[in-house]
DNA sequence: CCAGGTTAGTTGCAATTGCAACTATAATCC
DNA sequence: GGATTATAGTTGCAATTGCAACTAACCTGG
């Protein structure tokens, strides 16, 4: 009589190769990539990730508070404060307090600020375009595509093995 | 007459939106993923990534060496260390000396690392199914095809602005 | 107008990680 | 075959990170 499923006669389960598996692949590709550009940032213009992210983030919207820059970075509050301060120290993020209300800050690059971020981004742009280098454009927007898909569904699954309510 | 470039007349560079750039993708949707996992493995089983890492390619591949196992698993040997040897106190991984180097360790699983395994391989893939339900199975292949691309790329070229001989 | 609750941001502490130095064994090459 | 160099793995220390507790400011209802 056959199993119900084609598992192995001793109940074993289906192997799981970790060069198949997703979620390695995806660590291993994004720790890659990241390290290639941390390395880069900290050797040029002592910059951490999470202060590039902050500088780049308040380079297109300067007087964004800390909290407002942690939300569109994907960062906790307590990195972004860190990387504030980081940064404020080098003279790149100048800090106020809002008017209204004084427990959030206003934060906008200085010139020197302004300055790095026109520094990276050519920088950064270079070695995106060489890693993208290897796709086809329209394999490019697709990946993109992809990508932006498979992000939305992760913040909607939550912790694996909740079949949450 | 034109500026050979489109950029600004004060000279600004293009802006950099991190949305769009596509390091910055990757480790948003890579730390949504392996924290969703993580979280999982710790809760259910007391165990952490690295650990999950080494079990898995010991199931498949019982006997490699510490360093094999850190080749496989793109991790360093340092974090290979620490996983072995928390696993070794679990129980979970045991550790002989290869008889003709004394200096290589022969690592396997024990009884009860192989039912870990068997315990996770099926959350693991349910959690990637559900991640992968987002796409359709030629899209999946497409995107898994793509990652593989760019992960062989990102090896070749190194650390950014580097414009290595 | 003040008590209780909420929000912004910081700080302290514990756990994780990464790198360099170290130990022990093996291989190489005069 | 003994000194030199290389490899496997561990350990110690410093830097990073994450979480929880904390401070300060604001808001709301009675």
């Amino acid at each position: 009589m056959p199993a119900k499923k084609p598992s192995t006669p001793s109940g074993e389960v289906p192997a799981l190769d970790l060069e198949h598996f997703l979620p390695y692949r995806l660590s291993v590709l994004s720790n890659t990539v990241s390290s290639a550009l941390a390395g880069a940032y900290a050797r040029r213009f002592a910059l951490t990730i999470p202060q590039w992210r902050v500088i780049a983030v308040l380079a297109r919207s300067p007087g964004l508070s800390a909290a407002a820059v942690a939300e569109r970075t994907a960062m906790d509050k307590v990195a972004v404060s860190r990387a504030v301060s980081g940064l404020t120290r080098a003279g790149r993020v100048r800090r106020l307090l809002a008017a209204n209300d004084r427990r959030r800050s206003v934060l906008t690059l200085t010139v020197r600020g302004q300055a790095v971020y026109r520094q990276i981004v050519p920088l950064a742009r270079a070695y995106e375009r060489r890693l993208l280098g290897e796709l086809s454009p329209s394999e490019r927007s697709q990946f993109d595509q992809l990508l932006g898909r498979l992000q939305k569904r992760s913040w909607l699954l939550g912790p694996a093995g909740d079949s949450r309510v």
